[in-house]
Formats: C-alpha cells, sequence, structure tokens
DNA sequence: CTCAGAAAGCTATTGTCATTAGCTTTATAG
DNA sequence: CTATAAAGCTAATGACAATAGCTTTCTGAG
C-alpha cells in the first residue's frame, strides 16, 4: 500500500475542483478520497470533516479571489479600476463556481485564516474605492453596493436567471459603468457640502 | 392510526417553516415528516421526493414574494414605487429566509408552474420600471441590474456579510435611491438621444 | 545501520437520510 | 354494505459522514 502523498493543500485543492464541476453544494468527502485514490476516512488525517473542508476551500478561494481583483486593477484608477476589478470578480465567479460559491458562507469570526483572507480582499476594493475621493459612510457604502452588484449579478447569471437574450456582457459592463457614475456624483456632493459648510 | 390529513400544500408549508428556521440548504424530509407527525416514506404520497419538494417550496414563495412586490407598490410610481419594491423585498428574504433561498433555484423550462410565476414577478418588477420610461436595453438592463443589486444586498447580509456598524437599512436605501437616479438619467439620455435623430 | 514512534492510510461500525417496494387500514362511491 | 383508491405504514437498500482502532510506512536520534 503504497503512499499517496497527501497533504492539506491536496485535499483542498482536488475539493476545489470537485466544487468547480458540481457545485458546492454537492461537494462530499466520497467524490474527493475517490479522485485521489484514497479511502473516505483516510481524507480525516488531514481536514476535520465536510465542515471543515469547506471553510478551508473558502480561505484558499477567497485568496485567489482576492490576488485576481489585485492584479487586475494594478496600476489603474478610479472608473478604470473599478471595471477591470469588476470584470475579475465575475471572471473568477465563472471560471471557478464551486471556489466562488464557498466564499460565501457566513464568516466565523473565530476563524483567524479567514477573517485574514476577508480583510485582504475588502482591502482591495477598498484600494479601489479610494480613487473616488469618498469618505465616511459613503466609502462603507460604496463597498457594500458594489459587493451586491457585482455578487447578485453572478449568482442570478449562475442561476440560469438571465434569460433573455440581450447580451448579457453589455448589461454587466453598463451596470457598473452606472455604479461608477454614482460614485463620483457621491463625491461631488461631499466635496461642495464640505464647501458649503 | 388516524389520518394525519396531509395534501400537497400542508406539505409545502411545513417543509417552507422548516426552511426558514435551518436554512433551504438543510432543508431535509425527515424533519418536514417528524413536524408534520408522520413517518419519512409517507411524503412520499404528496411529493415526488426532495428535489420536488424544493421545486414546489420554491414556487410557493415565489408566489409570496410577487404578492408582496405587488403589494408594495401598488398605487405608487418612479422612484417611490422602486423603494418601496426594494424594501419589501428585502423585508420578505430577511423574513423568510428558507423560502426566499428556494426562488434562486435555476428554474426548469419544462415546469410550467415555476415559469408562470416567474414570470409573474417579472411582470411586477417590469411594472414599476415602466413608470421609468426606459425601452428595449435600458428596460432589460434595469431589470437586470435591479434584481442584481436587491438580490446581492439581501444574500450578503443574510451570510453575515455587513460587519462593520453602519446602519444597514441606510445603505440599502441610499443604493436603491442611487440605482433610481441612474434610471432616471438613463431615461434622459434616450429621450434626448431620440430628439436629436 | 537500527529501531522507536509519529503519521498515513486502512477496515469496520454506527447513524442519518433518501428512496423504493409492498402491506394494511381508512374513507368513500356506488 | 362492499369494492377500491388513497393514505400511511414497515422493511430494505444505498449513499455519506463520522469515529474507533489497526497496520504500515517514513523519519530521525543514537
Amino acid at each position: 500500500m503504497p503512499r499517496a502523498g497527501l497533504t492539506r493543500d491536496v485535499v483542498v485543492a482536488q475539493a476545489a475542483r470537485v466544487a468547480d464541476e458540481v457545485g458546492f453544494g454537492n461537494l462530499t468527502l466520497a467524490e474527493v478520497a475517490a479522485r485521489l485514490g484514497v479511502r473516505l476516512p483516510s481524507l480525516y488525517k488531514h481536514v476535520a470533516g465536510l465542515d471543515a473542508l469547506r471553510r478551508h476551500l473558502a480561505a484558499a478561494a477567497g485568496r485567489e479571489l482576492g490576488a485576481a481583483l489585485a492584479a487586475a486593477s494594478v496600476g489603474r484608477s478610479g472608473v478604470d479600476a473599478l471595471h477591470a476589478m469588476a470584470e475579475a470578480y465575475r471572471e473568477f465567479a465563472t471560471r471557478r463556481p464551486g471556489a466562488y460559491a464557498s466564499t460565501l458562507r457566513a464568516p466565523d469570526p473565530a476563524d483567524a485564516e479567514w477573517v485574514a483572507v476577508a480583510t485582504g480582499v475588502l482591502k482591495v476594493v477598498l484600494d479601489v474605492l479610494a480613487g473616488f475621493g469618498l469618505r465616511g459612510d459613503d466609502a462603507i457604502d460604496a463597498v457594500r453596493g458594489l459587493r451586491a452588484l457585482m455578487h447578485g449579478f453572478v449568482a442570478i447569471e449562475a442561476a440560469g436567471g438571465y434569460q433573455l437574450p440581450q447580451d448579457i456582457d453589455r448589461s454587466y459592463r453598463r451596470l457598473v459603468d452606472s455604479f461608477g457614475q454614482s460614485l463620483l456624483s457621491w463625491a461631488a456632493d461631499s466635496v461642495s457640502a464640505a464647501g458649503i459648510k
């Protein structure tokens, strides 16, 4: 009985592939074990169970997502950076549906690894939005709105919700653009309000 | 052994309660049967299995959602109707998390009941957006964007994604308002473009 | 080079759940 | 009153997750 040479990372990476193929909700230890050429209980030497595997997958996927967003927006700013990041976000969600879905689970504040990853992703988004000159509540609302728009769009798209024949890429770009225009006007209002003071 | 007096509707209604309590993803026939005081296989006299139960739940929840949106927006128009509908949407998702989650599954084009429900909900939204005078691609983009914004927001909220202490209600209202302003400007552009022709 | 112990992987077992088959009892139509 | 369809049941099967405890492999200290 030769060793399979598993590590936690190998198991999580295989889980990501399974999730991408069959959906995050249909991820099973049985399928992961089968693909690794190993019996199901052997996985418990590397992960504490199905739920733990899901959490590790979420962390790994979050890191990937953050890296993709950062790579897309580096060297750009303002509306340009916003579009690049939004495009990378949707591309990741489309290309890695299982990994993407894993990132949506309620973050456990006790899980330090996950908190670090989530903070990292948030930072990338905040950096992009910083170029719009938003402060305080404006910045918070902008992050919340951008995440809602991007996630909502890709989630509905993944669920097969956009049935009409109109070009989906075009709709997405336009919505992101419109959101960017809103941010510009928020920033302008904020400046003029400060000036009035 | 007295009869339990089940019907499909009773089973689906109980399933909705279970889903709201434990989450749509954790809905089981076993729990539904237990609450109805019946053995698990008995449910098969009324629904064809877990997957069929999920579909029936989706249809019932979709009807409820459509009715809630229609009730909220009746007698209003424009930005006013938009706010009322968005508020009702989020209220439904918050109050009935399991039922709401069930509506997101990909609609099976072969399921006539489901298609009818989905069409009904879409009609309500289109009616609200009609007040903005949008046509063609503008109208399509508006529906897609509104659904993305509302769903994305409530999904992230439900997943515990909005950790910061800032008022979430306020953020939501502001984002909806901002989206409404975008729609107004789309309509204005469209009118002026038509005028230029 | 050797061997002790930690780590990896295994078999066996239990428990939950979905599903199907086929039985019994209840209700009801005629 | 009775034939029958429907409601609910028990029993059995199969997929998974999880735990216990065994065996084998690797590694590193002497």
